[in-house]
DNA sequence: CAATTCTGCTTCATCGATTGAGCAAGCTTG
DNA sequence: CAAGCTTGCTCAATCGATGAAGCAGAATTG
């Protein structure tokens, strides 16, 4: 054996650094977990454990300490898809918080597919997941009983559940929100009162619905009459979106709420397409943030979901130790063009 | 203790399965993991204690399986950044692509920080992972020589190192195709010959140098006189490339290669602003799809990375044993606009 | 100076799954 | 019917880290 790195080399152990250091593994143990104070190990023998440890880059093997352990530290978080402004920000900002309070992140992508998502759940609780967040699941309730099983706490986000306690964003109050502003910019700008078209996402699906209960909501506040022809939760899809255009059976209003950013690639597509004249003639706004979206001429707002503040409260929940199976609402962010400087 | 599930309940083994059955835990461990028939266990055995796994919600603890094998089958990847369409893709292809081959895969996000990248692969090292696959990694080599001591096998994706096998876009013929194409596209709709301007990244980065050489290869090709006025590796932000812009030397260019599509927000941003009247009158291409900046109208084409491709060759070595330190590179691809269909 | 406390360690059982070795009962075979 | 094979299991050691319990030797106390 030498000291050449290579496939053939093992990675060290405690008892490797135990025999180097003419010592115990418990001590060296001790020493590297940091309760060697509390277990009286002379700082001189740390300090010298500490330096081999170093030198012979350990790490500590996961899954012996996480077995031995009574608790793993390690949360787990199911996720739909990563390819996604939205539900990349959720991962990334999930870990860094797991991180910041000293606990290990696991996720796994579940593709959109409610059957990989219960095997996602399972696969995590593999792991030994002391907490399992189920972002966007569609069968919520099915993974909160595989979990209740296993004594693993579960949280929901993005789409609520009734049997754990559910964060999302508030969709109802941000549709609401915006619904008004297009409302507003349709009569200023171009002096149509109303009312708008809905267009995207699925009826049946917990958020879609909240965002139309908001869009409805802001034309009874305004008391402006809403057919129902004026809601067309057609899908998500690009595709989808410029079939239910082409055969929308009403004259297309000019104002336009655009349920997700990517209904809105479709919606653009048919603008482009079947109104060649449309550029300063529409007003839409759109659920979900995109920066390029955000640069589009007739697009007067985007609702940003708090991302942050939704980690956050998951977060907040989790170190509280989950007992309520409430639902907690974040507000969205409203986000306007950058109103243009004066032009020379 | 009750069958009601809760957080009092803890999450079967197999000696509880073993007990419930009335057989033994070996009988009960080589049934769940599929080795039963080698170890001559009866089909009737077989079926009763699968059957009671289920009932019980029994998952197998990876901690302990782990820790007892050879090999964890675990796969490591590091990811600068989930938010961004071309890592999230390569996280959900990695994940998907490594449970096809029966691994487990496991990611971890490193915020672009080359601190936070080697802590990053120190901890998957901990994970055990059989193979980590450094992805956009900064420092490689460091990465390398770490998994080195630990007889850890590592890839180089996105970015190459010297260390270990390599598998990244191949930079220089994208942005060779899509020069050209430019350059075509200018020539052809507003009498331009050129030479263009390449706006984004920092020279010191691997890719961007690349891209650059491509760009310049492209120009020498067509025996198109480059100065070096015409090459601004700006950073990648809206802002800095907004500011860059501001302060150009020369007059702008009509035609424009775009680094990536983040550097494409910063010239939407700085057109709408600073030239009012340049729908029409500009021709640019981007490396890296984004599917609302492929709408913009004067964008003739995008280079999209295939990540699919890319995935596919780092199972390939891992699969195939990485004894290589090869550089590969996988071709992009070009993708245009589809042509408007003829107005009626 | 004997009794007690403190210091700085070591010993050993344990977590749950895996797997080589072993063993008893039933079945062949010459 | 004894020797050998097959079937269908069980036993027990093991992976690496952890921490309760224990144990010398030094220091303190009455």
């Amino acid at each position: 054996m030498t000291d050449t790195p290579g496939p053939g080399r093992k990675r060290p152990t405690i008892y490797d650094l135990a025999t180097l250091a003419g010592t115990s593994p418990s001590a060296v143990s001790a020493v590297l977990n940091g309760s060697w104070k509390k277990r009286r190990i002379s700082e001189k023998l740390a300090d010298r454990i500490t330096a081999l440890a170093g030198e012979q880059g350990y790490a500590v093997n996961i899954q012996a300490s996480v077995l031995r352990r009574e608790r793993s530290n390690i949360v787990g978080m199911i996720v739909p898809k990563y390819d996604n402004r939205y539900f990349g920000a959720m991962a990334e900002r999930f870990e860094a918080v797991a991180r910041a309070h000293g606990m290990f992140p696991v996720m796994t992508c579940t593709q959109r597919d409610p059957e990989l998502e219960f095997e996602a759940a399972r696969a995590l609780l593999s792991y030994q997941v002391d907490c399992l967040v189920a972002n966007g699941a569609t069968d919520p309730d099915r993974i909160a009983d595989l979990c209740a099983a296993a004594g693993v706490r579960v949280l929901n986000l993005d789409l609520p559940g009734s049997k754990a306690a559910s964060v999302t964003s508030d969709n109802f109050a941000g549709a609401q929100t915006i619904t008004h502003l297009i409302l507003d910019r349709c009569r200023d700008d171009l002096g149509y009162p109303g009312p708008l078209l809905f267009i995207g996402g699925r009826a049946s699906d917990h958020n879609t619905a909240e965002r139309i209960r908001g869009f409805r909501t802001a034309h009874a506040e305004r008391g402006i009459a809403l057919p129902e022809t004026h809601i067309l939760a057609c899908g998500y899809s690009p595709d989808k979106t410029e079939r239910a255009l082409d055969d929308l059976p009403i004259a297309l209003p000019p104002g336009l709420f655009v349920n997700s950013t990517i209904t809105l690639e479709g919606v653009v597509g048919w603008l482009n397409r079947a109104v060649p004249d449309h550029a300063g003639r529409m007003r839409y706004g759109c659920f979900d943030y995109d920066s390029f979206a955000a640069q589009l001429p007739d697009n007067v707002g985007m609702i940003e979901q708090d991302v942050d503040g939704m980690i956050a409260k998951v977060f907040e929940l989790i170190e509280g130790g989950i007992d309520t199976k409430d639902h907690f609402r974040v507000p969205c962010i409203l986000r306007t063009p950058a109103p243009l400087p004066a032009r020379s």
